[in-house]
DNA sequence: TATGAATGAGAATTCATTCAT
DNA sequence: TATGAATGAATTCTCATTCAT
């Protein structure tokens, strides 16, 4: 089909055609997959011609592999916001958790972007020198709030960060990316405020029971 | 004279046809997803003519729903085998994360086709009424053991067995459903043997770390 | 799609099957055309497996020459019984438009089959002995109400019979054929019973005052 | 320094895309109805690639509509230069057959395309606003023409002009349209010179006949 | 006489991508 | 930096017809 100009044809230069096509490519393959996303939409959503988005990233998957690689700036960069290392380290899981949470239900398109890339087996973050090296800063803050916890002689000894970061990450990831069908098996709304209170409780309740001794 | 059918020939069977393409199209869907799945290949790996498949299974996304169907089945079908209501409570916590784990693992189709369909909202879930009243039989098993595990001053109380069942799974969906970008980002092994054991033994800690009162 | 046996298994005869499939085949062609046609839906319509259809009749094609054959044989049969010979010229003319009318009300399949024909160059009226040599009795019919009204002094001379038989058909077929394009053009209903009753007045008037001296 | 466009230049190469591809689809829906058009036999009859008629064309229906409204303003368009209002009533009607006569003739494709629109039950035409409000102009000028010819004593009265724009479009319409049928049927040669002068004689004696009052 | 299973050859439509300017 | 026009290669789906019993 003939595509339209843009109605509002405001001046543009390249940073904000990219920055464009990015919010749209991600918008895109969060809600349709890697092969469900179609590069037409991806145009009409940034307003750009077709051929533009081929001029600055080569490919869909090359589209894909910066899109993914946005994704994870963002949420390193947010996670490097959290400062814990001077927070009391119950407090600190709690925000921890509470972080991860509310991080997922900001970015939904965080999970399904994940996901995605999964299904690809890591084709593109393997790819990626960008992306791959971007560590979790948690990996650390994590191993010192354990440390603070043992020698304050409140949270059990030996738990692995890696092991206790992904956990966390889990209790939140499994609920929220699956809320579609869960809510359908157990005819439950999932995502109401209630149940995401609850949901935040039992989740805290499940990494602080197991942390802290008595 | 009667004549012999061909030596070749595929002996004319529906029920082995359609079990043939439904195998086939739960590898592609599970490889693929969705959008990515290729009706041609489901008829190769049938070895049917593309043809037969629309016979049968109307479209792809009918397709899919009768793949999806078959897969809860097949969960169902092995989460009503654990019989779990005269095992101890607290080894009948670590059978339930074992058995998820060990499912997932021997079925790591099944997540990636979870994950296409929480893409789709749900879409085939909520139009197949085979799927959707599947009701998982664990949640009763839960709230068994849960309760004996309380009586027996042994648990906690309080805990919502919707809320563990879903943390379970979480803990085990997220690690093996995510491990190809999470080995990545960790540039470690998260599939060899050690690691394996490592996260049930992570998992199972958490788990009863939380339930079980000293 | 599987096909569901009949829901009323009555014992069927050869004979029977095929007048079933000769009807649904009419529906279909009538309301389809010939490319448009599905060999299912024929085969859904008479109730029969698809199968049966080939066994009576060859291919698509030959059913299709076979309906119209019967198509023809209704019409002229009809025809045959319309006895003018020995009505007063003018009150035949008036019969014959009214009949001529009248039939294509009631069989409206009969326009859409002899337009889907046309459109094929009446590839399989040309094959069809049976339908080729089945002209119509109405050309003797009305050589002979001409005739008779030139004697009487009542009806002009010359007029050539078959050009007023497909005058008097054109009148009915054009208006009744086209009659979706005629009234969404003229945003006018021509076929309530106030619009045929015009209609029909209205041809008659014009063969009338055309045939009728003064 | 402004250009001016040649006198000869060349028509956008999109233009002249889409004009190619409807005159393409025109014929191949006249030859084969909607159903039997393909749009393999278009693309290739346009000399552009097949992918090239969904960029200007939604889908096929799509093109069958824009054909259709194209069909209509061409015929529209004639009609409009057909200028009766300030000829002699008799001479105008005589003009009015004639016209419709040959435009038939020199448009077979308008026959078909209108048989095949209503085997659809218009639904085209009902959803062009274009074509559905392209009245014919007959209609008035018909009106007028018969104003004046009952004013001059020389038509009877009381006519209807929209009765009278649909019998003198049906005498020629049906027996172009149906002439394959018709010419096997009376084993006669219904388009050779003589038989259409034949015709045309016939068709305007038939309705000046009723028209004309002595 | 009848039928469920199966298919090869298309058919419409889609899609990422490139051409020409 | 930007774009409208164009395309080859799929891709889903269809259809008349045949196979095997």
């Amino acid at each position: 089909m003939a595509q339209n100009p843009r109605p509002d044809a405001r001046p543009r230069d390249a940073e904000r055609s990219q920055k464009d096509i990015l919010d749209a490519a991600l918008a895109e393959f969060a809600d349709h997959g890697l092969s469900g996303a179609r590069m037409d939409r991806i145009a009409d959503g940034a307003a750009v011609n077709k051929r533009l988005i081929y001029y600055y990233f080569e490919s869909k998957e090359s589209l894909f592999r910066a899109v993914l690689e946005r994704t994870y700036e963002g949420i390193r960069g947010e996670e490097k916001q959290l400062n814990l290392t001077k927070i009391e380290p119950i407090e600190a899981i709690r925000r921890l958790i509470a972080f991860t949470w509310n991080y997922y239900i900001a970015h939904p398109e965080f999970l399904t972007l994940l996901n995605s890339e999964n299904l690809h087996r890591a084709r593109h973050l393997k790819t990626s020198n960008k992306a791959r090296t971007m560590n979790s800063p948690l990996i650390e803050t994590i191993a010192d709030v354990l440390e603070r916890g043992v020698k304050l002689q409140l949270f059990r000894a030996g738990v692995d960060p890696v092991q206790l970061y992904i956990s966390i990450a889990a209790l939140s990831y499994f609920y929220l990316g699956n809320s579609h069908t869960l809510s359908t098996i157990f005819d439950r709304d999932l995502l109401g405020a209630k149940a995401k209170v609850e949901r935040l409780s039992h989740m805290t309740d499940l990494i602080l029971g197991y942390l802290v001794r008595d």
